[in-house]
RNA sequence: GGGCGCAUAGCUCAAUGGAAGAGCAGCGGCCUUUUAAGCCGUUGGUUGCAGGUUCGAGUCCUGCUGCGCCCA
């Protein structure tokens, strides 16, 4: 991508580059001092101040970014800010003198990065304010930045733009800031919770030779030295579940997951995942602890149980719903599924309804599709639906008794899937046997079709502990907690398509996965996230 | 993948098929307590791209690109 030529306020601001240089003034100087934060400087001042009239100055270098310029003949009011907060600047010749407020005026934009030294007062309006006896550019900008004093309008609001530039989009708006804030926090709040509870934090590989653990179509790489073909990662599960066999009790991951599939306001093709295993559990004990983990997040990160979600109040407090698939869509359609058990059965079911439902090579796909129809967009407050179909989960146990149901749920809330976890198929055989059948139901280039692990039931061979796995995508749960529609507020750089005038060149590392027909409501096995 | 919608100045937005505009920002000036400061003056446009209809297109039509919403 070549340089764009520079727009007329944007050469303004490179002529006022080359002239401090005349002046041997460096726009963007090595050293930079500060003594308070805007909010330290303030708080400072304000504890001075309890002391009364014969309170010693508090004296305060500041450094921030200039964010609104009044100049009023021979005073200029400015606010800085910084991470932590705002500042009012007070320029004054009588401090500065003619030309030192002169050079202020003419050199300084807003969006500038500048070092202030002076002393804190208040203003005949009240606020505190440092009075600037000396300053210094410690950056200059050269783009202007968008709406750069408040409008009636409400500034920088073109999507596009914000995420293509979301270096700007966080410049200007302080609360895109803050959801990045509560995102860190949940995931810190997660793994307290997680290293309380006796799980070790591990990292697996990014680049598999084989993909597993999900439904989903994978992104392909190269290694050049070793001449193989890799895949990123689709899920953490069949490595996570390796270690059980290693003797470790409890594992986690968080990290990235990446599925080259369609994008939506719930996809994007790198997500952050977390997943645990936790040994002699089964899927109800991580129904019980995921409702624990979940709170303590909630009352760590929110600072309590409830919290609202595009107009609706979700309630953590209650004991959640559970329910199981087959009473899920009896509610929600009249269809008992167990009255239809076969693929064709259930079409004719759903046609005599008044439906029309999509082609689906199974019966378990089908009754997926019925289930993010019919169900999921309804369930705002936090729901267990569990016992699935053994097709679509191969890596899930059976429920005893009931070879065709396995002991899987799902965790629903603000009408998302939020989550995915089963008791764990820790029978070498049944795997394989799984493995097996996926690939006479499914044909090969379908990537609902598990590719057969044969190192992943070597492990399990050696005997894996019956277990409970839990998976979970961090990006969602942070749109609940921070109330945001699209995965892409909570994303800091989302995936976009390039434009053309910036395509990169083209690299010849890889082929390109066989191209299955792209359907972003499929069906996946673990965190179809 | 389908449907609907959007794309005009750096930002936010106007403009019945008939002279491309406003506010903010920028530039020049006035102003010693402002908070979206105020006042005077002023610069800034290949109306996303490519075609078409028309005496005339930002506006109507077709295609393309990007984004959004809804659906699958």
């Amino acid at each position: 991508m070549s340089p764009r030529s520079y727009t007329p306020l944007e050469q303004e601001r490179l002529r006022k580059i080359e002239q401090m240089r005349a002046q041997g003034i460096e726009p963007y100087p090595n050293r930079a001092e500060r003594t308070h934060t805007t909010r330290q400087a303030i708080e400072a001042f304000l504890e001075a101040e309890k002391q009364g009239p014969d309170a010693p100055t508090v004296p305060a270098t500041v450094a921030g970014r200039l964010r609104a310029v009044r100049q009023m003949g021979k005073i200029t009011f400015a606010h800085i800010e910084d991470e932590h907060g705002r500042l009012q600047l007070f320029l004054r010749v009588n401090e500065l003198g003619k030309e030192r407020l002169k050079f202020f005026n003419k050199f300084f934009d807003i969006g500038d990065f500048i070092q202030a030294q002076g002393e804190m007062f208040r203003t005949r309006t009240g606020e505190p304010t440092l009075r600037v006896h000396d300053f210094k550019m410690l950056a200059k900008a050269i783009t202007p930045l968008p709406a750069a004093k408040k409008t009636k309008h409400s500034p920088f609001s073109d999507p596009e733009l914000r995420y293509r530039q979301r270096y700007a989009d966080l410049a200007v708006h302080p609360e895109v800031r803050q959801i990045f804030r509560t995102r860190a926090k949940i995931v810190r709040a997660l793994r307290n919770y997680l290293d309380a509870h006796g799980f070790l934090e591990v990292e697996t590989p990014i680049l598999q030779p084989i993909y597993g653990g999900a439904a989903a179509r994978p992104f392909v790489t190269y290694h050049n030295q070793l001449k193989q073909q890799l895949y990123l990662r689709i899920s953490f599960e069949l490595y996570l579940k390796r270690l059980l066999v290693g003797m470790f009790e409890r594992v986690y991951e968080i990290g990235r997951d990446f599925r080259n599939e369609g994008i939506s306001f719930k996809h994007n093709p790198e997500f952050t995942q977390l997943e645990f295993y936790m040994a002699y559990a089964d899927y109800f004990t991580v129904m019980d602890f995921v409702e624990d983990m979940l709170r303590s997040v909630a009352q760590e990160v929110l600072g309590g149980l409830q919290f609202s979600y595009q107009g609706h109040t979700i309630d953590l407090a209650p004991r959640w719903k559970r329910i199981t698939m087959r009473d899920a869509l009896l509610e929600a359609t009249g269809i008992d599924i167990q009255q239809h058990r076969t693929l064709e059965a259930l079409n004719t079911a759903l046609r005599e309804q008044g439906h029309q439902p999509p082609p689906k090579p199974s019966w378990g796909k089908l009754l997926d599709w019925m289930l993010s129809t019919f169900v999921e967009p309804n369930l705002i407050q936090p729901t267990f639906v569990y016992d699935y179909p053994r097709d679509i989960s191969p890596l899930a146990k059976s429920k005893p008794g009931d070879p065709q149901t396995v002991e899987r749920f799902e965790l629903f809330m603000g009408g998302m899937e939020l989550g995915n976890a089963f008791t764990e198929l820790n029978d070498p055989l049944d795997q394989e046997a799984r493995f097996l059948e996926q690939g006479r139901t499914y044909a090969a280039d379908d990537e609902e079709r598990h590719p057969l692990d044969e190192d992943y039931l070597q492990a399990m061979r050696y005997g894996m502990p019956p277990n409970g796995g839990f998976g979970m995508g961090i990006d969602r749960l942070t749109m609940l907690f921070t109330d945001q529609h699209s995965i892409r507020e909570v994303i800091l750089f989302p995936h976009l398509r390039s434009k053309a005038d910036d395509a990169q060149p083209q690299r010849a590392a890889s082929s390109p996965p066989e191209d299955a027909d792209a359907d972003t409501t499929r069906t996946s096995e673990k965190e179809r996230l």
